[in-house]
DNA sequence: TGCCAGGCATCTA
DNA sequence: TAGATGCATGGC
C-alpha cells in the first residue's frame, strides 16, 4: 500500500507496543498484516511497524507529523512510569503493558465509534464501523475508506443507514453527526472547557452517557484526567480478580484500559475528578446540544 | 439455540 | 431517585 512512499522512520518509538496499543479497545480500524499494522484515521491510511526501536511508517511524508501525534511519540512515558513505580498497583499495570499508549484520535471518529460500542461486542463494532465508512466515507488512494465527515454522515437517513445493521445506534449516530455538522457541538470548544462542563455537554447528545462521554473525553479530546480510575482499579484490574472480572468492569477491557485511565488521571492535572458520577435521572428526550 | 455484548433512554415503584 | 426493562443485531 502507499508504495509511492517507502518505509521511513517517524522517530524513536520510545517503547511503544503496537500490539498492546492497537488492541486495547481505544480504536477499531487497525488490522495486523504480516507483522505490520494497517490502519486508517483522520482521512489518512498508513502501515506501521517497529524496527530497532523506531516506528516506521508507509505513508506520504506530509502525514508524518499527523501520525507522530496520533501515536503520542512526544509523550515522556519513561518519566511517567518512574512516577508510577511509587504505586504497587500502578507498577503492576506498567509491568503488564509497558508499551501501551493513549492514542490521540479525531474527535468525531471517537464519538461515533463509542456510540456504536454500547451494548455491543468488538467484532461487531468493527463491522459496523467498516460498513459506515463504506457507506459515506471518502475513498482514499489505496482503496480504503476514510471515516465519514460529520457532514457526510449527517446527510444520511435512517433508511440509508439500515445497511449498517447498527440497530438503534443509527439514530444516535445521525443525531451526533448533525450536532457536529451544524456547529452545535464543536470539539475545539469542548476541549477548552473544564472537564465537568465538557462531559455535561457531550451527555446532552442522545445516546451519550457517562461511559461514552469519558471515552470521547479521553481518546478524542485529550482530557487525560477524564476518569478517576481508582474505583476502576479496584473493580476491573484482572490481577485483583483472578476468577474473572465483574461484568460491569468488562467494558474497560481489563488491565490495559485500566492503565490508560490511571495514566490519564495522573498525567495532566486539569479540571476535577467526579468519582462514580451517575447518569442524571431520566427526563424528557434529549436533543442535540445548543451550546458551543 | 440461547446467552450476552465496551450503554443508554425510559418506565415504574 | 433507584432499579428494572427494552432496545437491534450478531458473535460465540
Amino acid at each position: 500500500m502507499l508504495s509511492q512512499q517507502p518505509w521511513h522512520s517517524l522517530g524513536d518509538a520510545r517503547g511503544l507496543d503496537l500490539d498492546a496499543t492497537l488492541t486495547s479497545g481505544q480504536c477499531f480500524r487497525w488490522q495486523r498484516q504480516n507483522g505490520t499494522w494497517q490502519g486508517v484515521s483522520g482521512g489518512h491510511a498508513v502501515q506501521v511497524k517497529l524496527e530497532d526501536g523506531r516506528l516506521l511508517a508507509d505513508c506520504p511524508a506530509d502525514q508524518d507529523d499527523w501520525w507522530r501525534r496520533y501515536f503520542a511519540l512526544d509523550m515522556d512515558y519513561a518519566a511517567l512510569h518512574a512516577r508510577f513505580a511509587r504505586s504497587r498497583r500502578l507498577a503492576a499495570c506498567v509491568a503488564a503493558a509497558p508499551g501501551l499508549r493513549v492514542l490521540r484520535q479525531p474527535f468525531f471518529e471517537v464519538l461515533c465509534s463509542f456510540l456504536i460500542s454500547q451494548n455491543n461486542n468488538i467484532p461487531r463494532i468493527r463491522g459496523i464501523i467498516g460498513r459506515l465508512c463504506d457507506l459515506c466515507g471518502e475513498a482514499l488512494p489505496d482503496g480504503q475508506r476514510a471515516f465519514p465527515t460529520p457532514q457526510a454522515l449527517a446527510a444520511q437517513t435512517p433508511d440509508t443507514m439500515a445497511v449498517l445493521r447498527a440497530g438503534w445506534r443509527a439514530d444516535y449516530l445521525l443525531a451526533a453527526a448533525r450536532a457536529v455538522a451544524e456547529g452545535k457541538l464543536r470539539p475545539e470548544h469542548l476541549a477548552a472547557l473544564p472537564l465537568d462542563q465538557a462531559r455535561d455537554q457531550l451527555m446532552t447528545l442522545r445516546g451519550v452517557g457517562p461511559k461514552v462521554a469519558d471515552c470521547v473525553l479521553l481518546y478524542g479530546l485529550g482530557f487525560w484526567d477524564a476518569w478517576p480510575s481508582d474505583v476502576w482499579m479496584k473493580r476491573a484490574m484482572p490481577a485483583l480478580f483472578p476468577k474473572g472480572m465483574p461484568r460491569a468492569a468488562a467494558g474497560y477491557r481489563g488491565i490495559a484500559q485500566q492503565y490508560i485511565f490511571e495514566y490519564a488521571r495522573r498525567s495532566l492535572p486539569r479540571g476535577t475528578d467526579k468519582k462514580g458520577q451517575k447518569k442524571p435521572a431520566a427526563g424528557p428526550k434529549k436533543t442535540a446540544v445548543s451550546g458551543g
